[in-house]
DNA sequence: CTCATTTGACCTCC
DNA sequence: GGAGGTCAAATGAG
Protein backbone atom coordinates (compact mmCIF):
# COMPACT_ATOMS: atom_id res chain seq x y z
CA UNK A 1 0.00 0.00 0.00
CA UNK A 2 1.34 3.17 -0.73
CA UNK A 3 1.22 6.45 0.30
CA UNK A 4 -2.21 6.83 1.67
CA UNK A 5 -3.98 8.72 4.20
CA UNK A 6 -2.07 7.69 6.98
CA UNK A 7 -1.16 10.52 9.77
CA UNK A 8 0.48 8.51 12.04
CA UNK A 9 3.75 8.28 13.73
CA UNK A 10 5.78 6.16 12.86
CA UNK A 11 7.17 4.93 16.26
CA UNK A 12 3.77 3.56 17.38
CA UNK A 13 0.51 3.23 16.35
CA UNK A 14 1.61 3.10 12.66
CA UNK A 15 0.77 0.02 12.73
CA UNK A 16 -2.27 0.12 13.66
CA UNK A 17 -3.49 3.38 12.50
CA UNK A 18 -2.78 3.43 9.51
CA UNK A 19 -3.54 0.02 7.88
CA UNK A 20 -7.07 0.21 9.82
CA UNK A 21 -7.49 3.69 8.27
CA UNK A 22 -7.03 2.16 5.00
CA UNK A 23 -9.24 -0.51 5.53
CA UNK A 24 -11.71 1.99 6.18
CA UNK A 25 -11.56 3.71 3.30
CA UNK A 26 -11.62 0.50 0.87
CA UNK A 27 -14.49 -0.67 2.84
CA UNK A 28 -16.09 2.85 1.37
CA UNK A 29 -15.16 2.26 -1.37
CA UNK A 30 -16.52 -1.30 -1.77
CA UNK A 31 -19.79 -0.13 -0.41
CA UNK A 32 -20.03 3.06 -2.59
CA UNK A 33 -19.58 0.28 -5.46
CA UNK A 34 -21.74 -2.25 -3.99
CA UNK A 35 -24.30 0.64 -4.54
CA UNK A 36 -23.80 1.37 -7.48
CA UNK A 37 -24.06 -1.83 -8.65
CA UNK A 38 -27.52 -2.08 -6.92
CA UNK A 39 -28.68 1.00 -8.68
CA UNK A 40 -27.67 -0.44 -11.52
CA UNK A 41 -29.79 -3.33 -11.19
CA UNK A 42 -32.90 -1.45 -9.75
CA UNK A 43 -32.69 0.42 -13.09
CA UNK A 44 -33.04 -2.77 -14.83
CA UNK A 45 -29.70 -3.63 -16.13
CA UNK A 46 -30.02 -6.76 -14.06
CA UNK A 47 -27.16 -8.06 -16.65
CA UNK A 48 -29.53 -10.25 -18.07
CA UNK A 49 -30.15 -7.57 -20.55
CA UNK A 50 -27.07 -7.96 -22.50
CA UNK A 51 -25.83 -4.90 -23.58
CA UNK A 52 -25.31 -3.55 -19.90
CA UNK A 53 -23.90 -6.84 -18.83
CA UNK A 54 -20.44 -5.28 -19.28
CA UNK A 55 -21.21 -2.36 -16.82
CA UNK A 56 -22.56 -5.06 -14.11
CA UNK A 57 -19.37 -6.83 -14.83
CA UNK A 58 -17.16 -4.16 -14.45
CA UNK A 59 -18.85 -3.05 -11.20
CA UNK A 60 -18.39 -7.00 -10.07
CA UNK A 61 -14.65 -6.49 -10.98
CA UNK A 62 -14.41 -3.38 -8.84
CA UNK A 63 -15.73 -4.53 -5.74
CA UNK A 64 -13.72 -7.98 -6.21
CA UNK A 65 -10.62 -5.28 -6.17
CA UNK A 66 -11.50 -3.85 -3.51
CA UNK A 67 -12.09 -6.73 -1.70
CA UNK A 68 -8.73 -8.44 -2.79
CA UNK A 69 -7.05 -5.26 -1.56
CA UNK A 70 -8.53 -5.73 1.79
CA UNK A 71 -8.02 -9.17 2.17
CA UNK A 72 -4.64 -8.88 1.63
CA UNK A 73 -3.91 -5.51 3.24
CA UNK A 74 -5.68 -7.63 6.62
CA UNK A 75 -3.18 -10.55 5.58
CA UNK A 76 -0.14 -8.11 5.88
CA UNK A 77 -1.15 -7.13 9.43
CA UNK A 78 -1.93 -10.93 10.47
CA UNK A 79 1.60 -11.81 9.18
CA UNK A 80 3.11 -9.08 10.67
CA UNK A 81 1.30 -9.94 14.04
CA UNK A 82 2.18 -13.62 13.30
CA UNK A 83 5.92 -13.34 12.85
CA UNK A 84 6.23 -11.24 15.74
CA UNK A 85 4.57 -14.55 17.60
CA UNK A 86 6.68 -16.51 16.01
CA UNK A 87 9.80 -14.81 16.99
CA UNK A 88 8.55 -14.98 20.44
CA UNK A 89 7.98 -18.27 19.84
CA UNK A 90 11.31 -18.75 18.49
CA UNK A 91 13.32 -16.60 21.10
CA UNK A 92 11.89 -18.87 23.91
CA UNK A 93 12.35 -22.09 22.30
CA UNK A 94 15.98 -20.71 22.11
CA UNK A 95 16.21 -20.12 25.58
CA UNK A 96 14.59 -23.70 26.72
CA UNK A 97 17.23 -25.12 24.00
CA UNK A 98 18.80 -27.11 26.93
CA UNK A 99 20.45 -29.92 25.73
CA UNK A 100 19.36 -29.68 22.21
CA UNK A 101 15.98 -30.81 22.85
CA UNK A 102 13.75 -28.09 21.31
CA UNK A 103 10.61 -30.02 20.52
CA UNK A 104 11.65 -33.21 21.89
CA UNK A 105 13.84 -34.46 19.31
CA UNK A 106 10.88 -36.78 17.78
CA UNK A 107 12.78 -39.43 16.34
CA UNK A 108 13.41 -39.10 12.35
CA UNK A 109 10.69 -41.43 11.44
CA UNK A 110 8.14 -40.84 13.89
CA UNK A 111 6.92 -37.06 13.81
CA UNK A 112 3.86 -37.12 14.72
CA UNK A 113 1.59 -34.27 16.28
CA UNK A 114 4.98 -32.35 15.67
CA UNK A 115 2.85 -29.34 14.45
CA UNK A 116 2.32 -25.74 15.23
CA UNK A 117 -0.93 -24.29 16.06
CA UNK A 118 -1.93 -21.82 13.41
CA UNK A 119 -4.79 -20.27 14.16
CA UNK A 120 -4.48 -16.62 13.86
CA UNK A 121 -2.51 -16.65 10.52
CA UNK A 122 -4.35 -16.68 7.42
CA UNK A 123 -7.61 -17.88 8.67
CA UNK A 124 -11.00 -17.38 7.65
CA UNK A 125 -14.26 -19.10 8.16
CA UNK A 126 -17.22 -19.85 5.50
CA UNK A 127 -20.51 -21.08 6.49
CA UNK A 128 -22.32 -22.83 3.61
CA UNK A 129 -25.59 -25.14 3.61
CA UNK A 130 -23.71 -27.39 1.00
CA UNK A 131 -20.46 -28.02 0.63
CA UNK A 132 -18.93 -28.05 -2.77
CA UNK A 133 -15.98 -27.52 -4.79
CA UNK A 134 -13.89 -24.49 -3.59
CA UNK A 135 -11.27 -24.74 -6.72
CA UNK A 136 -8.33 -26.21 -4.59
CA UNK A 137 -6.99 -29.94 -4.79
CA UNK A 138 -7.00 -31.06 -1.10
CA UNK A 139 -5.99 -33.98 0.96
CA UNK A 140 -7.46 -35.51 3.43
CA UNK A 141 -5.48 -35.70 6.44
CA UNK A 142 -7.37 -36.53 9.60
CA UNK A 143 -10.94 -36.45 11.15
CA UNK A 144 -11.29 -36.10 14.82
CA UNK A 145 -14.01 -36.25 17.16
CA UNK A 146 -14.90 -32.50 18.55
CA UNK A 147 -16.22 -32.16 22.39
CA UNK A 148 -19.78 -31.11 22.13
CA UNK A 149 -20.05 -31.35 18.65
CA UNK A 150 -22.16 -33.63 16.47
CA UNK A 151 -20.27 -34.32 13.74
CA UNK A 152 -16.05 -34.69 13.35
CA UNK A 153 -14.16 -32.39 12.05
CA UNK A 154 -12.44 -33.06 9.26
CA UNK A 155 -8.84 -32.21 8.50
CA UNK A 156 -7.57 -31.51 4.80
CA UNK A 157 -4.29 -30.60 3.59
CA UNK A 158 -3.48 -29.14 -0.21
CA UNK A 159 -2.85 -31.92 -2.15
CA UNK A 160 0.62 -29.99 -3.15
CA UNK A 161 2.31 -29.59 0.31
CA UNK A 162 4.60 -31.76 -1.12
CA UNK A 163 5.43 -31.12 -4.73
CA UNK A 164 5.02 -27.39 -4.53
CA UNK A 165 5.52 -27.00 -0.97
CA UNK A 166 2.03 -25.38 -0.68
CA UNK A 167 1.00 -25.16 3.07
CA UNK A 168 -3.12 -24.48 2.99
CA UNK A 169 -5.03 -26.18 4.40
CA UNK A 170 -8.61 -26.28 5.98
CA UNK A 171 -11.14 -27.90 8.30
CA UNK A 172 -14.14 -28.65 7.43
CA UNK A 173 -17.10 -29.55 9.99
CA UNK A 174 -21.16 -29.84 10.13
CA UNK A 175 -22.11 -27.58 12.27
CA UNK A 176 -26.46 -28.01 11.45
CA UNK A 177 -28.45 -30.45 10.91
CA UNK A 178 -31.89 -29.43 10.14
CA UNK A 179 -30.98 -27.27 7.46
CA UNK A 180 -27.33 -28.50 7.26
CA UNK A 181 -24.90 -25.71 7.51
CA UNK A 182 -20.96 -26.45 6.97
CA UNK A 183 -18.16 -24.47 8.78
CA UNK A 184 -15.18 -24.80 6.80
CA UNK A 185 -11.80 -23.39 7.80
CA UNK A 186 -9.17 -22.16 5.98
CA UNK A 187 -5.29 -21.58 6.94
CA UNK A 188 -2.89 -20.65 4.88
CA UNK A 189 -2.99 -19.13 1.54
CA UNK A 190 -2.06 -21.32 -1.41
CA UNK A 191 1.13 -21.06 -2.78
CA UNK A 192 0.77 -24.02 -5.12
CA UNK A 193 0.36 -23.84 -9.12
CA UNK A 194 -2.96 -25.36 -8.92
CA UNK A 195 -3.78 -26.19 -12.42
CA UNK A 196 -7.15 -27.48 -12.96
CA UNK A 197 -7.58 -31.39 -13.27
CA UNK A 198 -10.89 -32.58 -13.55
CA UNK A 199 -11.55 -35.96 -12.66
CA UNK A 200 -10.38 -38.84 -15.36
CA UNK A 201 -14.29 -38.46 -16.35
CA UNK A 202 -16.22 -35.27 -17.49
CA UNK A 203 -16.95 -32.39 -16.20
CA UNK A 204 -18.63 -29.79 -17.02
CA UNK A 205 -19.56 -26.27 -16.26
CA UNK A 206 -22.99 -24.68 -16.81
CA UNK A 207 -22.81 -20.47 -16.80
CA UNK A 208 -26.45 -18.75 -15.88
CA UNK A 209 -27.74 -15.51 -15.68
CA UNK A 210 -27.01 -14.40 -11.92
CA UNK A 211 -30.76 -13.41 -11.35
CA UNK A 212 -29.52 -12.15 -7.42
CA UNK A 213 -31.67 -10.79 -4.72
CA UNK A 214 -30.19 -8.09 -4.14
CA UNK A 215 -27.35 -6.56 -2.10
CA UNK A 216 -23.95 -7.29 -0.37
CA UNK A 217 -20.84 -7.46 -1.08
CA UNK A 218 -18.83 -10.36 -2.26
CA UNK A 219 -15.75 -11.94 -0.41
CA UNK A 220 -13.13 -13.74 -2.31
CA UNK A 221 -10.74 -15.90 -0.97
CA UNK A 222 -9.48 -17.50 -3.56
CA UNK A 223 -6.87 -17.43 -6.26
CA UNK A 224 -8.48 -17.05 -9.62
CA UNK A 225 -6.39 -19.55 -11.19
CA UNK A 226 -8.38 -22.59 -11.60
CA UNK A 227 -10.88 -24.86 -10.91
CA UNK A 228 -10.01 -28.67 -9.69
CA UNK A 229 -12.95 -31.04 -8.73
CA UNK A 230 -12.46 -32.57 -4.98
CA UNK A 231 -14.15 -34.88 -3.70
CA UNK A 232 -14.59 -35.51 0.18
CA UNK A 233 -15.34 -38.28 1.91
CA UNK A 234 -17.44 -39.32 5.09
CA UNK A 235 -18.14 -36.86 7.81
CA UNK A 236 -18.71 -40.22 9.90
CA UNK A 237 -21.25 -38.81 12.40
CA UNK A 238 -20.21 -40.32 15.58
CA UNK A 239 -22.67 -41.61 18.09
CA UNK A 240 -26.30 -39.54 17.21
CA UNK A 241 -27.30 -41.87 14.27
CA UNK A 242 -28.86 -39.66 11.59
CA UNK A 243 -29.19 -41.45 8.47
CA UNK A 244 -26.37 -43.07 7.99
CA UNK A 245 -24.73 -41.93 4.38
CA UNK A 246 -25.95 -38.48 4.80
CA UNK A 247 -22.72 -36.62 5.75
CA UNK A 248 -20.61 -38.73 3.81
CA UNK A 249 -19.73 -36.60 0.81
CA UNK A 250 -19.74 -33.04 -0.55
CA UNK A 251 -18.59 -30.96 -3.03
CA UNK A 252 -17.18 -27.67 -2.90
CA UNK A 253 -17.66 -24.84 -4.98
CA UNK A 254 -14.79 -22.43 -5.93
CA UNK A 255 -15.31 -19.11 -3.61
CA UNK A 256 -13.16 -17.66 -6.32
CA UNK A 257 -15.61 -17.60 -8.39
CA UNK A 258 -17.84 -16.24 -5.98
CA UNK A 259 -20.28 -18.52 -6.93
CA UNK A 260 -23.48 -20.54 -6.58
CA UNK A 261 -23.69 -23.85 -7.63
CA UNK A 262 -26.41 -26.17 -8.96
CA UNK A 263 -25.53 -29.20 -8.70
CA UNK A 264 -27.66 -31.97 -10.98
CA UNK A 265 -30.26 -33.25 -8.55
CA UNK A 266 -28.99 -36.72 -9.64
CA UNK A 267 -25.62 -36.03 -8.20
CA UNK A 268 -26.60 -34.17 -5.38
CA UNK A 269 -24.91 -34.95 -1.96
CA UNK A 270 -27.56 -37.20 0.12
CA UNK A 271 -27.76 -34.67 2.67
CA UNK A 272 -29.06 -32.04 0.69
CA UNK A 273 -31.81 -34.21 -1.25
CA UNK A 274 -35.35 -33.59 0.39
CA UNK A 275 -35.46 -30.06 0.38
CA UNK A 276 -34.02 -27.98 -2.52
CA UNK A 277 -31.80 -30.35 -4.93
CA UNK A 278 -28.38 -29.03 -3.47
CA UNK A 279 -28.75 -25.61 -4.73
CA UNK A 280 -26.50 -23.34 -3.27
CA UNK A 281 -28.96 -20.54 -1.52
CA UNK A 282 -26.69 -17.49 -2.40
CA UNK A 283 -26.52 -16.90 0.90
CA UNK A 284 -23.36 -18.33 2.20
CA UNK A 285 -22.00 -16.52 5.13
CA UNK A 286 -18.36 -15.73 4.89
CA UNK A 287 -16.38 -14.47 7.86
CA UNK A 288 -13.25 -13.49 7.94
CA UNK A 289 -10.49 -13.91 11.57
CA UNK A 290 -8.79 -12.26 12.44
CA UNK A 291 -10.35 -8.66 12.10
CA UNK A 292 -13.78 -9.62 11.63
CA UNK A 293 -14.74 -6.69 9.27
CA UNK A 294 -17.80 -8.05 7.98
CA UNK A 295 -20.21 -10.44 7.78
CA UNK A 296 -21.86 -10.29 4.31
CA UNK A 297 -24.73 -12.39 2.55
CA UNK A 298 -23.17 -13.70 -1.09
CA UNK A 299 -25.98 -12.84 -3.22
CA UNK A 300 -24.37 -11.43 -6.66
CA UNK A 301 -23.12 -14.06 -8.81
CA UNK A 302 -21.82 -13.94 -12.02
CA UNK A 303 -22.14 -17.68 -12.76
CA UNK A 304 -23.83 -20.70 -11.48
CA UNK A 305 -21.50 -23.59 -11.24
CA UNK A 306 -22.56 -26.71 -11.97
CA UNK A 307 -20.20 -29.99 -11.54
CA UNK A 308 -20.95 -33.28 -12.38
CA UNK A 309 -19.91 -37.19 -11.97
CA UNK A 310 -17.53 -36.92 -9.73
CA UNK A 311 -19.59 -38.38 -7.79
CA UNK A 312 -18.91 -41.06 -5.71
CA UNK A 313 -20.82 -44.23 -3.75
CA UNK A 314 -18.65 -44.68 -0.87
CA UNK A 315 -20.34 -48.19 -0.22
C1' DC B 1 0.79 -49.90 -9.14
C1' DT B 2 -0.29 -45.44 -7.56
C1' DC B 3 -2.64 -42.38 -4.98
C1' DA B 4 -6.33 -41.16 -1.62
C1' DT B 5 -8.74 -42.17 2.63
C1' DT B 6 -9.25 -44.18 7.16
C1' DT B 7 -8.01 -44.43 11.71
C1' DG B 8 -5.47 -44.92 15.90
C1' DA B 9 -1.42 -43.17 17.89
C1' DC B 10 1.18 -39.44 19.00
C1' DC B 11 2.24 -34.71 20.14
C1' DT B 12 1.36 -29.82 21.51
C1' DC B 13 -1.24 -26.36 23.62
C1' DC B 14 -4.26 -24.59 27.02
C1' DG C 1 -4.87 -33.93 31.72
C1' DG C 2 -7.94 -33.17 28.08
C1' DA C 3 -8.86 -31.39 23.60
C1' DG C 4 -7.46 -30.63 19.23
C1' DG C 5 -4.15 -31.10 15.27
C1' DT C 6 -1.03 -34.13 12.67
C1' DC C 7 1.30 -38.32 11.27
C1' DA C 8 1.69 -42.57 9.04
C1' DA C 9 0.53 -47.57 8.54
C1' DA C 10 -3.14 -50.04 6.75
C1' DT C 11 -6.57 -50.29 3.54
C1' DG C 12 -9.22 -49.23 -0.53
C1' DA C 13 -10.23 -47.43 -5.13
C1' DG C 14 -9.15 -46.67 -9.85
Amino acid sequence: MASSSCVVTESESHRLAGPERVITELNRGREIADRLRRMLREAGFDGSAGSVAPAQRLVSQLLDTFTHSLSMLRDASDSDEVSQVHSAAAAAALKSEDSGESCKTPAPKDRRGCYKRKRNSDTWTKETPNLLEDGYAWRKYGQKVILNAKHPRNYFRCTHKFDQGCHASKQVQKVQDSPPLFRTTYLGQHTCKNLFKPPHHHHHLIIQDPTPPDSSIIWSFGRRDSVKHEQQLNEDDDGDGEDDNSDRDYYMVPDDVLTTAALDGEHLPPFSSGSDHGEVMSSDVYSCSPSPTTTTNIHDLDAIVGYEDFWKNLN
